[in-house]
DNA sequence: ATGAAAGTTGAACCGGCTTTCAACTTCAAA
DNA sequence: TTTGAAGTTGAAAGCCGGTTCAACTTTCAT
């Protein structure tokens, strides 16, 4: 047995055409459930958009939750993967999460459709959903324990800490990112970061 | 012309029994809809739960959008008639906000169907969605303005402020009130006052 | 007591959407 | 050039649940 795939009707795409298809699909579907959400989207209303013709779909994807469960796998990576890198560049730990939140405002200002995506998770694949959120909490309670260990953050952070941030990025990403984008995502971020900084930094 | 409603095709209950039946509906609906979400579950299945006809469910509501907005509304007025009242019994404007997250939790504990069925708002009635969490931040940032009035608080509390604290609270609430209830009540709304209180209590 | 208004019933209608399928096309290795 | 595996196509099957409706029962004001 060679790779991790047991593959027994693999829908893996073995052509440079396939993968193209593939893609098309996914980020196809991305736009139909982000403009009209899980149930109201349609698969035909994906291959419209995609250019293709209705039964391809099925080459690639089992089913209609089947799409939207790899849809948010990856949006959750893309999140993961625009946010992390900038992270890195922060001085210190309070400065870790102001970085956090704003390239989460500009993430969220530049896809709006991932709410619609990520929220209706809840509701069709619970699990990935979950691990969305458990995932990134996770990441975060690394980050605060490792700034604790250096004295950046008070001792005490725990994992509650961790939702307690996340939720408030989700919301402000939300409201300032999503519903209305007309304040800089700077000033928001500055002004929760205060918030953070006074309430979990170092007390001096 | 009497009172607000115009009533072309009134669906209002005139008698005790309907208003019997119309509460069963809604309140079937809050555990269909609960359990399997909005599109999962059936009218039939509501019908089901509420010991009654298929046809009577059009005796009291249009649609089955109909309903769900009905229970949106419902269950946002629940969660404020249940925390408001603690509020008002707040020593301080930073108390406050330990005791909306304290009951908020513990209304969640208690009606673990609340996130399914407002969250699921965000697809079948944005417009729902969008007044629940703006009702409740602006609720939220009068009483920090009060506070600020009061010297409770930094004089520098926004809009901002309140939709950080209240994504906190939606956050521990989906995390500590419904998917794990181990951890005492009290303990959490504590750790997250704690960051409040020195996020935006007053500069001594 | 009585009749009209309110409420109840569930079989059947209806439309839309997912999913299937068999014929057809493309592509690349031999 | 041949061959067959991969990919494409879209019509139509099949399903499922929302909605309707006309007959029936209960309620309550007079």
């Amino acid at each position: 047995m060679t790779a991790g795939a047991p593959a027994k009707d693999d829908k893996t795409p073995r052509t440079a055409r396939g993968e193209r298809t593939r893609r098309a699909l996914l980020s196809a579907a991305a736009e139909e459930f982000g403009e009209k959400g899980f149930h109201d989207g349609s698969i035909s209303g994906i291959t419209r958009r995609a250019g293709c013709a209705l039964g391809s779909f099925y080459t690639y994807f089992d089913s209609k939750d089947d799409i939207f469960r790899a849809l948010v796998n990856d949006m959750s990576g893309q999140v993961r993967d625009y946010v992390s890198p900038r992270i890195a560049q922060a001085r210190d730990g309070i400065d870790a999460e102001r970085i956090g939140l704003l390239s989460f405002l500009e993430f969220a200002r530049a896809h709006k459709e991932i709410y619609r995506i990520i929220d209706e998770a809840e509701f069709v694949d619970q699990a990935a959903y979950r691990a969305h959120y458990e995932n990134t909490a996770s990441r975060m309670a690394a980050r605060l324990a490792k700034a604790a260990a250096r004295g950046d953050v008070r001792a005490d952070v725990e994992e509650v800490h961790a939702w307690a941030i996340m939720g408030m990025n989700v919301f402000l990403g939300l409201r300032y990112g999503v519903w209305d984008d007309s304040r800089p995502a700077e000033e928001i971020a500055a002004i929760a970061n205060a918030l953070v900084e006074r309430g979990i930094g170092r007390a001096d």
